[in-house]
DNA sequence: CATGAATGAGGTTTCATTCAT
DNA sequence: TATGAATGAAACCTCATTCAT
């Protein structure tokens, strides 16, 4: 009566957390289909190559990403609890699994123009769940009207994402959620 | 009775020119050396080995950085100008050396606990200068009281590193300075 | 139904060849690969790197060397008769193994104490089988009671190997065991 | 007033002691001229190139030691003192000079051919000497009529290299030449 | 589907040798 | 002669990928 988990998700889980720890150039497919109890060779039944093993992550986990955000902030007419939530989110998010955390933060940056492309479409989606709060703040009056939307979007994620980096190289010794109110507060001043 | 630029800044620069558009792992000794127009073996007269080119980037490019905001706000005693001024320095910089932003930016994020190790005793430097800054206006009373500084570092660190990011990716077609009041202005607010 | 022999097997008899035809120094891994028409890599899922080659030769040839000689002489009272079927089977063994003959007396000398160390022991169970006999020798009144042991071991050890060593050299056109007796009782009178 | 000593001598003896020490492949020609105090292009001077050094080595040496051990005996007539003068000029020179005994011992060995010819003329002459004494002695009735010259040669030499081997391995902490009379009273006997 | 031994292209690094000064 | 920075061929080794079982 064993629940099998499926190789991909298996495989899946294994890579990220290889990758999380290691960075991508670092982590070799053996260590993956070591952490994945694996053969070498069965990752390949899977995905195309060690590429798309890094492409598949960002597809699969910023869409699942943003179907969540988006259902989190479904209903709510706050723009300032949209925010907030938003800001939860991504922080439990990422203090629940710090190896996705690196994967999506470090290799989000790669120079390389292709990889790049393949990752720029699922990253837009993200992008568009905190760019359409910020507008609706800017209709609703909540932010100043001549906000500069990508200028705010770029604050927005670059704070955030800053903030995760140095929890996740701090060893993680505080509560990465501990500053959601201080956060927010910062936030809406700034875009006020 | 040529000026001969020394071998050493022609391969630094090399470096930072192919790492800054390929990224450390996909940068060959041999595209840094072709790129510096020496022989493969003439880096190492120079650098011990592969890392130690990116290390030293790191420790030459923040140092000379950290030296030169510092004496950009050297006699100011305004706040708000010493804040404008860094990001304007901040930006600056990177919009006249993205492929430096670029190694800084991505490379800075290496996984690996021994690189980090290595570059953060320099990055560490550069966070001063801007916690200085806000602890200046915390206490002469421009910025809050109770503004957690290493929050607001990060929302600064963070925000101009995406602001970049962001510029770095989008082949530049926009001026990186262009916003440099706008950002101030959000900073002043976020932090009050 | 083809009987395959372990690759294992292949790449030390083709290490042997190559290594002991151009020395350890001389001899690539390529050559090796070649040689046991396999690819480069296939080494290395063999052996940890080239030194671990020879390491291996050394161990796996010596032990074998030690037990197969041991016994020869088992069951052999006659001091005499051991003295000689001990040279016999030396000679023998390198006779029908000069390119292993070239390794274990050329490298033996390695100067470099790392590789020495890994070396001597296995050296070491070599020499404890003749001085077995000599000392046996000396007890049986067969050699004289103040025979220097070492002295003696040396003498049979430098002499056998500089045979074997001009033989190896002189490109085989004599036959190794041609002098058995003759040497039997050399050592015979210089013993006492 | 200083004297100074010829740049090839230094060099020529920087490279003994550096080759003795770590063997011909691991003895680097910036160690030699380091330990010579020159230029690595000075070297290149005095010698074509690597190699040349080390065939200039067993020239000079083992001409310089024929001489030397001709000039010894010159004028004795004693077969067993002729020899027991060679033995102990043989250990001599070899615990006086270590690291050239080293060279001599483990590189005579090459097992590349190009190099073996080029050294085997020098050793030649020097094994001419043993082999001259040899004969003598069988002539004078010393030794038997029947004596195998070259296996006679071979032990002889052997014997002693393998001596200052063990010698040279065990750090030294013997006398080299304690064994002088013993080692000439056993190739007497063995001879006989 | 799963395996993992085999592959071999390609990377970093070493170091003997050259040559302009 | 002496120097030592520059050279670049060549070596060892890694590791993503394949494929026969």
């Amino acid at each position: 009566m064993e629940d099998k988990i499926p190789k991909f998700d298996v495989i899946l889980k294994a890579a990220i957390k290889v990758i999380g720890q290691k960075g991508y150039h670092n982590a070799k497919i053996k260590d993956i289909s070591n952490e994945a109890d694996v053969a070498d060779g069965t990752i390949y039944n899977y995905f195309s190559n060690k590429e798309g093993i890094l492409v598949t992550i960002f597809r699969i986990k910023l869409e699942d990403y943003v179907n969540k955000a988006q259902q989190e902030i479904e209903g709510i007419d706050d723009t300032v609890e949209k925010l907030r939530i938003l800001i939860r989110y991504h922080l439990k998010v990422m203090s629940e699994n710090p190896d996705l955390a690196n994967v999506l933060q470090i290799e989000l940056r790669q120079p390389s123009k292709e990889m790049r492309m393949k990752v720029r479409k699922h990253l837009k989606n993200y992008f568009n769940v905190i760019e359409n709060v910020i507008n609706d703040g800017i209709e609703k009056g909540v932010f100043k009207k001549d906000l500069h939307i990508y200028l705010a979007r770029e604050m927005y994620f670059g704070t955030l994402d800053e903030v995760v980096s140095t929890w996740v190289f701090s060893e993680q010794h505080w509560g990465l959620m501990d500053h959601v109110d201080e956060l927010t507060g910062m936030f809406l001043k700034a875009f006020n």
